[in-house]
DNA sequence: CCCCAAAATGACTATGATATTCATTTTCAT
DNA sequence: ATGAAAATGAATATCATAGTCATTTTGGGG
């Protein structure tokens, strides 16, 4: 972890950029969190320690953590972008349209039959984005109570 | 065609709506028109024929329409959103980052793993958001040339 | 055809997320 | 320590979309 952040901001400096109190705050904290956070979210976060962390700064952060291909925006359709850390494996989420909670799931087939349809079409993909939409568990109504509300 | 549009008329009536001139005006450009269209685009064909259409109620328009069921928001990611009429099969999006082409695709193998995945979950699922972005036929290097750039 | 209340319109303004500007502060090689 | 480049944070700009409101349109009685 310590190990991380000192390997980006060595990436940084060997591209021209120096290092920043403020910036090293906010990637400990985007590193230590729980994923899917809103820039909002992390800028509630990063002010506790520091009162006058600009959300611009925030916003410029996670930009060049998405340059550098160590965060990676999330789009939910709920009006503001949120971001994870790319660290771990390539997944799909589970966006429950109720509480709000976000699951994460991987499944190999889909990501295979994603390729070939692309290929049967002559296009080369990149990348994808897939998100599934409804009730978690804790919010989908298990007999037939509550159709109203 | 000229069915549909009365339809939805009707269905507006139906629920205490009034007809109107302008917006029976961007439906039929709506439905007429190539898929995937921005309010932008809509507008400015609607404008072609009358010159005083308003953007707000092309937006109205859409909304309403996407309410009714008769469209679907799309979000690439781009911006804007687009809308596309709902009356065709269920299908995901190809999206070409380089000239920005849109193609479709059906493949119900992956609408059925996403059903299963959702239930390991413990999830009800409503709906989904697939897009798969790269570069299309035409737009993709064949051989090895430009790599750069 | 006329009236009129409800609905729709379109210009304008408001909103909210994100990007940009710019004066000030930090960083860091010399 | 010094100075130039980079980063910051507050303020402002941008851009898509939503809301406001005065005016126009619609449509069901007279
Ligand atoms: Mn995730
Ligand atoms: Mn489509
Ligand atoms: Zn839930
Ligand atoms: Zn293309």
């Amino acid at each position: 972890m310590e190990r991380l952040l000192r390997r980006i901001d060595d990436e940084i400096v060997s591209t021209g950029g120096k290092r920043s109190r403020s910036r090293a705050h906010i990637m400990g904290i985007f590193f230590r969190s729980g994923r899917h956070l809103t820039v909002e979210e992390l800028t509630r976060k990063a002010r506790v320690k520091n009162r006058n962390i600009g959300a611009a700064t925030v916003y410029r952060t996670l930009k060049l953590l998405a340059r550098m291909g160590y965060a990676k925006e999330l789009d939910f359709g709920e009006g503001a972008k949120r971001y994870e850390s790319s660290l771990t494996a390539h997944h799909d989420h589970l966006v429950c349209t109720s509480c709000g909670n976000v699951a994460e799931f991987e499944e190999p087939r889909i990501e295979k039959l994603q390729e070939k349809v692309a290929r049967q079409h002559g296009f080369s993909p990149t990348m994808h984005r897939l998100a599934i939409y409804g009730q978690c568990r804790g919010c989908a109504p298990s007999g037939e109570k509550e159709k109203t509300g």
